[in-house]
DNA sequence: CGAATAGTGTCTGTGAGACAGTATGTT
DNA sequence: AACATACTGTCTCACAGACACTATTCG
């Protein structure tokens, strides 16, 4: 039966109460580390246990839910500066019968790319959320350990054949800089030299801006010339991660 | 503020009523033409609109729910034959705030790769339910042409890394049959030669048989070997679809 | 026989990856 | 000076797509 001819003699008192959430695996690179953004809980179930942002869904989009819970989380303020760059996509919803002890709840899931932001004031709301390198964020509170897996899997797919590495990083970046995005995602080292003759050669991926950094590296070698995202939504030809014959069977 | 700590003093009778929902977008083949499973409405709101089949959730997983749905309206079995062979997975999921003009309805949508089915037979509850090309699937209710759409652009991906094509035909199936697969779900003809020699270089998308088809084509040609679906999950290297470059921005 | 189809051989262009090499910075 | 890094050149192999060709079977 369609949801629609139920629902015309439907009383929804009458059936079990079902809550809609939105949680959020937002991901930032902080030190060469892909981390997620995790708050401790201090209610049971899980008490003390971390999980992913996240909450009621109110009288709002799914897109904006999720967009509200990563902006009172992060404390940045909506509609300006960093959080425009934010990418945010859904990801998966969530959804069995026990997954929250306390009644049924349905969580649809976001996962949110996020340039690197200012750590999380103390003494607002946003005290509570902390970023933890993903390689540590385990044991999370109901399934979220899964939602964590899942959100990785996208991201690095996405990495593969979109140009979403440039949300990670600032506005003017180097293709050194983008090189090590991928190397954090992907949690492999790529090659220097192929990796900058292919970027360069997939139209709209980057462009240059004429610019350069005031200053080589740290340890040396030559400025290096500053890009900016272009205009492509897909990458063509795609930028595969070193194939790894156990992800096909 | 995180679903948990707010759950914990939340009495779910006190907020407005949420309801969530599976939604189907079946797809398979048949007469060459992709074809999508459709019910007629027979209430308000959209009454005589056809619709995606769905319904509400019950006590059990959100997959259980979408299997459920799919097997009632094609009056297959649960568990047996043809039902097992039916590919599902969760698409996406919908909730604007007014999708639904009577209350709030989540909607979490899945997309399946079915097998040429017999036709629903009247007289039974899969009788409102019917194939129709979809590019005849037009005017839908609710929210649905925008499922739809988003469900022919994951399938006519997952052609192109996945071995789902297989999911399309019968368990042996000649090369011949898997282009015209691919031809009916990306809506363009593939060069014969060419494809026959990239399906069978790529390992563990078909394996052959050792047996042929009990004569030839209607209009001529020699026998043609039989396969059955091999045991890779992804397709390495892809299938990609001939490049649309306006794809790509 | 004529036509359509299954399946194979071959050539070409593109792109990925390995590797080397040069220039320009740093400590 | 020693070394790291930015960036480019070159070679090789894999593969996609165009095309040609043979063999088989149907009307």
């Amino acid at each position: 039966m369609d949801e629609v001819s139920y629902l015309a003699g439907y009383d929804p008192r009458r059936y079990p109460a079902v809550a809609v959430t939105v949680d959020v695996v937002a991901l930032t690179i902080r030190d060469g580390k892909l981390c997620v953004l995790l708050v401790e809980r201090g209610t049971q179930p899980y008490a003390g246990q971390r999980a992913l942002p996240g909450g009621f869904v109110k009288n709002e989009t799914l897109d904006e839910a999720a967009l509200r819970e990563f902006a009172e989380e992060t404390g940045l303020t909506p509609g300006q500066g960093e959080l425009g760059r934010v990418h945010l996509e859904q990801l998966k919803t969530y959804g069995d019968p026990d997954r929250d002890p306390r009644m049924r709840v349905i969580s649809v899931a976001y996962l949110a790319f996020a340039p690197r932001l200012p750590e999380p004031t103390a003494g607002t709301d946003a005290a509570r959320a902390y970023w933890v390198p993903v390689d540590e964020a385990k044991d999370l509170a109901f399934d979220h350990d899964d939602v964590l897996a899942d959100g990785l899997e996208r991201a690095r797919d996405k990495l593969e054949y979109t140009p979403l590495a440039t949300a990670f990083t600032d506005p003017e970046f180097t293709i050194s800089e983008l090189r090590h995005v991928y190397a954090a995602v992907w949690g492999e080292e790529l090659h220097a030299g192929n990796f900058h003759r292919k970027v360069l050669s997939v139209p709209g991926f980057v462009e240059g801006t004429g610019r350069t950094t005031a200053r080589g590296g740290d340890r040396g070698g030559p400025r290096a010339k500053l890009y900016q995202a272009g205009d492509a939504r897909l990458l063509h030809p795609a930028l595969l991660r070193p194939t790894r014959e156990d992800r096909v069977r």
